[in-house]
DNA sequence: AACAAGATCAACCGCTTAGGC
DNA sequence: CGCCTAAGCGGTTGATCTTGT
């Protein structure tokens, strides 16, 4: 048998929170914790409330630690990476920016870093979908246009500033830079610390910037092996502090697509030259045992990459089946699967 | 001052996944 | 192994606030 039902959603209060209804959830789950059963908690705090509602108010607005209000040009520098490189996951994306929850991230996303990733058009115009209006020559002078709103120029700001503490890989004909500005060492990477010592930004967090894009940094000389360490900050998902490393725990959905490089060698990734195209070959360990390996280029995503994923996502009311099938564009599945 | 339109964001909805039975 | 439910997650909604006319 299963367990007892959620709620009986005829009895339950909804709609916004009270500041008593707040107090009450804020002071059981102080005293007491969650004890892992949102379901039952509800009626133990007093409140009349569903166990999800409890649940969703709790990790989004009463937990330790939120942050709320403006965005950094940082933070939208990462949400913007990320975004192009796993999609609308916005539960991954909050774990690499600590105090801000999903539902923040997906809200601000939708609202505002899109509109000025966007920007490029005037207000009035930004309602009406980019790509049917820009040629991809329009799009590819982005870098001329980075002045016209704040997150471009600081994005841009390391675009232009080239020097060898930076390691990014302008696409030859479009530079989008949201990918490409977090700063990272000349030396290759063998290890999380080093790579999360040497940015400051990154400390007591993953190295995001193998995250954002391993494939922008193998460019560098020989193989750069990126390499996750463990996540301690909060996931906005589940509010329980659980480890969340996307090198080591993240799920198999999250896996599949994403070439993201692994720690203790599980994925053995090496560059090949093809006909004067680099592209890499990803060996990378599904949970299921599968040992799956891709194929991508080595511009990997840009600009005009998060562009059609926001114009495809206002088409489509599917905006997973949208992004995958960007995403199938850029990567070659050679469908290689290996069983252990 | 009043109204409309647009922007914001908390909350809800519904689907997927994990795990108990 | 299949059924069932809780938890988790992303998309969407709608109330409220802000801005423009």
């Amino acid at each position: 048998m299963g367990r007892a039902p959620c709620c009986d959603k005829a009895n339950v209060k909804r709609g916004p929170w009270s500041p008593e209804e707040d107090s009450k959830l804020k002071d059981y789950i102080e005293k007491h914790g969650t004890g892992g059963n949102w379901i039952a908690l509800p009626q133990k705090a007093g409140l009349k409330r569903c166990g999800k509602s409890c649940r969703l108010r709790w990790l989004n607005y009463l937990r330790p630690n939120i942050k709320h209000g403006e965005f950094s040009d940082e933070e939208d520098r990462i949400i913007c990476s990320l975004y192009a490189n796993i999609g609308s996951r916005w539960s991954i994306i909050a774990t690499q920016l600590p105090g801000r929850t999903d539902n923040d991230i997906k809200n601000y996303w939708n609202t505002k870093l899109k509109r000025k990733l966007m920007g490029l058009l005037p207000a009035s115009h930004q309602r009406i979908a980019p790509f049917q209006q820009s040629s991809p020559q329009n799009l590819s002078s982005f870098p001329s246009h980075s002045h016209s709103s704040s997150l471009s120029s600081s994005i841009y700001s390391d675009y232009y500033n080239h020097n060898s503490n930076h390691y990014y890989m302008p696409a030859p004909t479009s530079s989008f830079t949201c990918l490409e500005p977090i700063s990272v060492p000349s030396s290759n990477y063998t290890n999380t610390t080093t790579a999360s010592t040497l940015n400051p930004f990154y400390q007591n967090q993953e190295p995001l910037a193998s995250i954002i894009s391993p494939m922008q940094y193998y460019p560098i000389k020989d193989s750069s092996m990126l390499v996750f360490g463990s996540e301690t900050s909060c996931s906005s998902s589940d509010g329980s502090c659980s480890q969340v490393s996307l090198g080591r725990e993240v799920k198999q959905e999250d896996m599949g697509f994403q070439n993201f490089m692994f720690g203790d060698h599980q994925n053995m990734n090496n560059i090949n030259h093809d006909g004067g195209e680099e592209y890499v070959d990803q060996w990378t360990q599904k949970p299921n045992g599968h040992i799956f390996q891709t194929q991508q280029t080595a511009m990997d995503y840009d600009l005009e990459v998060i562009r059609n994923l926001i114009s495809s996502n206002s088409n489509s009311s599917n905006s997973n089946n949208e992004y995958l099938s960007v995403d199938e564009n850029k990567t070659e599945e050679k469908g290689v699967y290996y069983n252990y």
